[in-house]
DNA sequence: GTCGATAAAATTGTCGACAATATAGCCAAA
DNA sequence: TTTGGCTATATTGTCGACAATTTTATCGAC
């Protein structure tokens, strides 16, 4: 049981694929100029694939294109937190609030073993969790919302750029102890099909999560 | 006073706008295929802009895209209607909290200027409300919200595609008169700088519109 | 007549070259 | 020294051709 794969299958989504990752683990800075004639070379394919996956990061929000002018990573700021935050708070609120009611029981005994094995990982002090057992758990809500245009929005609209702040600012320190307790919390009023209970755990997990982010990222920043 | 104009600076530019458009009016039939080639012919551009045009669509949710096999026009249907319209009253619900707080008192003063205008539209009897009116009213609080991610992922992110549904399904009939209220309510709302009776008013004026819309779509299609 | 394999046609994916635009550097005039 | 415009350079935008893949058509076996 793991993340859901994309299986990329022509050139340009592994080029998609690849450069998203060096953009959100910060290989490439944030901020920076992406040129096509340079990323060409770096991954060995042509300007149209370039130009196609930067196209692609573009709705992903990762990077801003100009006309006749090139494409830039995003900056990560403060402001562009909160107004991010602020959308995944309402659409994964309302992921949950959906799981709830459409997820179906089997989904949700795996749901509960999820956060079993997360349990057992924090206790033993991995680091595991902070970055892809979080990204699990709200990935199988997402899912279990059923709504297509939901889903769409949030894994290919703007998990990455939210994994982005999240890798790059780092989650470590207490909140990572608080955050599970908070996900079994969000697993247990979709266990007991209250949804919107699940949506005000969700929300309020989400709000916390933004303001260590916010915190961080203001230290860094200055 | 009208709709913010997208200003296309490529060629690529114009023929996704110029596709969107056909689209969205039905022009190209919902459901049909994209061929490249053909499209390139009946544009007077290259495949490649094409390409790019295609791309863009995707992100929209007005086309559907399968590697090495193409692209096709999405289907109209009753469940994509529910689920884009559950995301579109969580996003504008909040989006007329947020303008409650961020539109300026002269933002506001328009606002209600255009009300006046579409009054008098209404009571004229012209069908200018029915489309452009109604996405001019809710294209104001949008961008009213000062969230720019909230902002894109509306307006280049499903916006066309709701206009999509209104424009071939039609928004005729009493419920013209009807959201005109429901318009007046919201922008009082916002008015008197309340954000929660705002989106309140919002969700609820846009589940109305769903509800017409889906009434219409079974009618249509059985 | 149906099914499966094979070959032909059509469509999408990829590439390198050229055109158009923006950027950087240079020179001259104030 | 600074400013303005011009030239040279670099970068993006666009195109047509070729490669890879899928779809359609053809044919033979059962």
């Amino acid at each position: 049981m793991h993340l859901v794969t994309e299986q990329p299958v022509t050139a340009s989504d592994k080029t998609f694929i690849q450069l998203r990752q060096d953009i959100v683990e910060g290989d490439i800075q944030s901020g920076s100029k992406l040129s096509e004639t340079e990323l060409a070379n770096r991954y060995a394919v042509s300007r149209a694939i370039v130009r196609e996956a930067i196209n692609r990061l573009e709705n992903c929000h990762l990077v801003e294109r100009k006309p006749n002018v090139g494409a830039r990573v995003v900056a990560l700021s403060p402001e562009r937190l909160v107004s991010l935050y602020q959308v995944r708070e309402s659409l994964e609120g309302m992921a949950a609030r959906l799981a709830a009611t459409n997820m179906s029981d089997d989904e949700i005994d795996n749901l509960q073993a999820l956060l079993s094995t997360h349990l057992q990982t924090v206790q033993s002090g991995e680091t595991y969790y902070q970055e892809a057992g979080d990204v699990d758990f709200h990935y199988r809500i997402i899912l279990g919302s059923k709504n297509d245009h939901l889903i769409s929005m949030l894994i290919e609209g703007i998990y990455h750029l939210i994994r982005m702040y999240r890798v790059q600012l780092g989650m470590a320190g207490p909140r990572v102890t608080t955050a599970f307790d908070e996900h079994r919390s969000i697993a247990q009023a979709i266990d007991n099909r209250d949804g919107e209970l699940a949506e005000m755990l969700m929300r309020r997990h989400i709000f916390y999560t933004r303001n260590n982010l916010e915190q961080k990222l203001l230290e860094a920043v200055g």
